[in-house]
Formats: structure tokens, C-alpha cells, sequence
RNA sequence: GGAAGGAUGCCGGAGUGGUUGAACGGCCAGUUCUCGAAAAGCUUGGGAGAUUAUGUCUCACGGGGGUUCGAAUCCCCCUCCUUCCGCCA
């Protein structure tokens, strides 16, 4: 969410931001238009309870005076109430409205990023490793890990629908000690390390920027409560509706959870193997910082230097890209995605996303710290990727694959996995 | 699922119809003292909206509605939390 006041003296600039966004441009003038109405009601109201509460001042003084109030004062103060119960209602409305739009206006981005309408506005800002050469036609994750029995996806889709798979074998010790050595590396860095739920409420998913915009992406069971497509929603959200100081910040927080996504509009994309899934398994970065700019953006650098020493460390090749603004979400200011090389597919794909929101985020949730000067801020968020299986998993299957068809494992993997190379049974 | 209790400011915690927008304590900020700091004292200071004056007004005691000239305080509905019982892992 952005300050009204913001909105008002920038008309101009939020409605590129929409626009450039692939957003509905509209919701800009239609808020303002609801602003004004709001603003001049909120004037009306404001007037008269001032009116009603000196009436009642003025009753107040008569009983202290007279043991009772006079007919008129009292006849007084009902009429200021059918008069207010008049006009209450409209600027009641006038609010909810307010609100509704308040919360549908995505944020700006920052300057540097590129307009573009899709991923072919992306610019690649660098590229690292070199990509891998084989002297044999490198496989797909998919073919080497049923070849190793390591997955299974027929059975699965029996049991869980389109895209469900069972790991199995090494592939499970594998996957956890991707995970455990994305968390072990975010430990050391001074992050706290959590687990974190994955039904979330409304509130969680608004206020993180998900909804309103994301709704069809996501499941929500009976009762209400949506299946959380990353474990940002409950960390971002954690310190929700409190006030922080400022020697709190920087809040530096790893969440391990699963993620659901119901993947709606990508029909078609990725029918093969275990890299666009409904369920997966995340390890999430959340920071929250003081409100500066220029130390949020030291963070996302920060941020994506832990996720791209994480795939150093796993000796994958990969390249960070800086998102166009019709690539990314609605709230986010700024985005780096990174895509790690897959040798079966001989291409870059998405493993990472790195992004940060300023106060975007905070202002919805309520998460404010008292500063230094004793005046009172929205925190700013940010959360990045530490890494995700099963789609990091296939990129180590891939990259690690042997002219026989075995896996090796990497070297800092191996003592979790209790085995330096994955063959045949 | 059943029963009882609770939700108040930046934090803890009082308060059962009108000088309580909030006692008391803590924290933070500002300020006085000081060479400086600590300690101590003082402050219309600490959330939101309107007006755009830097003063005034309004709102804000979990959320919504009602009673009343007047509600943190009385009534109704909802949400969440705690404890006990039941059930399950």
C-alpha cells in the first residue's frame, strides 16, 4: 500500500506504475475521485460531532449545575444525531471504498528497472560459471531420475492429480540436504531460523501483496484460510500490527515450509518432470530494515550474494537477471530473478527471486518501528529464495549426471547424503 | 464440540455512564542541569484522519451494530486468546 498523500501529488507516476506493470490503470483516478468524496464528507461528519460533543459538554455543565439538563439542550442533541445518522453511512461507504482501492494500487518501481511488458524486458545483469560441457548428450532430470528410481510421477498423478510425484531413494536425502544446507548457510549469517505456516490467513495474504491480485493462484480450504505459496507470507507477516525500535532492525528471518501453488495459466508449461509443481519445499530469506533506500537496496544485494553463494557452493552455473516491470508483482519495487543453468534443457530457468517492496508491505500489515528520533515508521521488507525443490534438485541431477546415467553427489552434500554418487540399483 | 474468563496507548497494567484519551510504572524522544556523560527533574511529546495551520477539530480502549444529550464503561452479533472438560494426533 502507498501513502495517500503520495498518490495525490503523483497521480501521474502510479498510473504508469499500473500500467507498466500490466495492471488496470483506472483504480488510480477512481480512488482519487473516492478520496475527495471522503475527504469532504469526512469534513461534514467532523463538524457535526463537534457540534454534539460540546452539546454534551454544555448538558453536562447543567447537570453539575441544575441536577438536570433543560428539554432544549437535550432536543439539541437529538437533532445533531438524526443529522449525523444522515450522512454517516455515506461516508462510511465513502471508506470502504477508500480502502478497497487503497489496497489495489501496486507499488512504483524503482528507477532502474526496465519497462518491459514480459520476461523478454528482463536484462541479465551477470552471468556466472561457466556452463558445463559434456562429452555425451546430457539427459533431463526427469529421464535420469526414473532410470535411478528415484521419482515417480506416474503413480503419483493416480493419487494427487497433474503434477503430483513421490521423490524416492537418494532423491529424498538429496532434496533434505539441499534444505538443510540453504538453512545452515542463512544460520550462520546471523538469520533466525524458522518453520513456518503455510495456512495463512486473508489478512497475511493481503497484507504481503498476494491478494488482491494473486487470488486464482492459490487453494483456500473450507474454513477460509489460504495454502500459503511461499513461507514470505507467514514471515513477512510475523511481526504484524507491532511496533518494533529501531535497535531491532535489521529483523533477519530463514523460514523452512512447503509452498502450494495451483499453477493456473501455465497449461502446458513444464508437463514433464518435477520443475513446475503444486507442492513444493522452500527455504525463504525475510529482512525487514529501516526505512532508507539505500539500506534496503544494500540488502537485496545481500540477499542475492547468500542465494548465489549457495549455488557456488553446489557448483552450479547461473545468471541474475533484473526484472522488467511487466515481470514483476504488484507490490514488489524490485526484482532479481536468478536461473540456474539445467544442462538437459540447455537453458537457464528460474530458481530464485529476490525482491523488495519499502514500506509496500509494512503499511498493509501494520509493522512499524519507533526510530531513532522517537518518530514513528513502517519497516521495510524485502525476501529472497534460499532454495526450492524439487526444481533445485533437478538442476543438481542434471548437472551432476555421469555418461552412465549415475549422479554424483556434491561435495558439500555428500556427508548428509552418506554417499558421494547416486547409481543404479 | 461443551464451560468459564479475557482483548485498553510504544510496552506492562488501572479503570463499570460525563473533568479518563486514559491513573500508576516502564521504554523512547525532546528538554533542564553538566566540560561531557551518568543520575535526577521537566514535557500540550509518542496511533489515525481532516484542515494546512504547525494551531484547531474528529476518530481511535479487538471488529461491527444498538441504547443515551453523552459509552472504554450498558445491550446484541462476530473474531481472536487463555484455562478446564471432551475428542484426536
Amino acid at each position: 500500500m502507498l501513502d495517500i498523500q503520495f498518490i495525490r501529488d503523483n497521480q501521474k507516476t502510479v498510473e504508469t506504475a499500473c500500467k507498466n506493470k500490466q495492471l488496470d490503470v483506472s483504480v488510480v483516478a477512481e480512488l482519487l475521485a473516492v478520496d475527495e468524496r471522503r475527504r469532504k464528507l469526512q469534513v461534514e461528519v467532523d463538524g457535526l460531532r463537534q457540534r454534539a460533543n460540546q452539546n454534551a459538554d454544555a448538558v453536562k455543565q447543567e447537570v453539575a449545575q441544575q441536577g438536570k439538563p433543560s428539554v432544549e439542550l437535550i432536543a439539541k442533541g437529538k437533532d445533531i444525531k438524526t443529522q449525523l445518522q444522515a450522512i454517516e453511512p455515506e461516508l462510511k461507504i465513502a471508506e470502504e471504498d477508500f480502502t478497497t482501492l487503497m489496497y489495489s494500487i501496486p507499488n512504483v518501481p524503482a528507477e532502474e528497472v526496465p519497462v518491459g511488458e514480459d520476461e523478454e524486458g528482463n536484462v541479465v545483469v551477470r552471468t556466472v560459471g561457466d556452463v558445463p560441457t559434456f562429452d555425451f548428450e546430457p539427459k533431463q532430470h526427469h529421464e535420469l531420475m526414473e532410470a535411478l528410481d528415484l521419482v515417480d510421477t506416474v503413480r503419483a498423478v493416480r493419487i494427487g492429480g497433474f503434477r503430483s510425484y513421490f521423490l524416492k531413494n537418494e532423491a529424498v536425502l538429496l532434496e533434505q540436504a539441499i534444505l538443510a544446507y540453504a538453512m545452515k548457510l542463512l544460520t550462520k549469517e546471523g538469520f533466525t531460523p524458522f518453520t513456518a505456516p503455510i495456512l495463512v490467513n486473508h489478512d497475511a495474504m493481503e497484507g504481503t501483496g498476494y491478494f488482491p491480485w494473486g487470488v486464482e493462484d492459490h487453494y483456500k480450504t473450507q474454513d477460509g484460510q489460504i495454502l500459503a505459496g511461499t513461507a514470505e507470507v507467514a514471515l513477512t507477516a510475523y511481526r504484524m500490527g507491532e511496533t518494533l525500535t529501531e535497535a531491532d532492525l535489521p529483523v533477519k528471518m530463514v523460514g523452512i515450509s512447503p509452498c502450494f501453488r495451483r499453477e493456473v495459466g501455465t497449461h502446458g508449461k513444464d508437463t514433464q518432470g518435477i520443475i513446475r509443481v503444486h507442492q513444493f519445499n522452500k527455504v525463504e530469506q525475510v529482512v525487514y530494515t529501516v526505512a532508507d533506500e539505500e539500506e534496503t537496496q544494500k540488502w537485496h544485494e545481500k540477499m542475492t550474494a547468500f542465494a548465489e553463494q549457495l549455488l557456488k557452493d553446489l557448483g552450479l552455473s547461473y545468471q541474475v537477471l533484473l526484472m522488467c516491470t511487466g515481470d514483476m508483482g504488484a507490490g514488489q519495487r524490485k526484482k532479481y530473478d536468478i536461473e540456474t543453468w539445467f544442462p538437459g534443457q540447455n537453458k537457464y530457468r528460474e530458481t530464485h527471486s529476490a525482491s523488495y517492496f519499502n514500506d509496500f508491505q509494512s503499511r498493509r500489515l501494520g509493522i512499524k518501528y519507533q526510530a531513532k528520533d522517537g518518530t514513528t515508521k513502517h519497516v521495510y521488507t524485502l525476501n529472497n529464495t534460499m532454495a526450492a525443490t524439487p526444481r533445485l534438485l533437478a538442476a543438481v541431477i542434471e548437472n551432476y549426471q555421469q555418461a552412465d546415467g549415475s549422479i554424483v553427489v556434491p561435495e558439500v552434500l555428500r556427508d548428509f547424503v552418506g554417499t558421494d554418487r547416486i547409481t543404479k540399483k
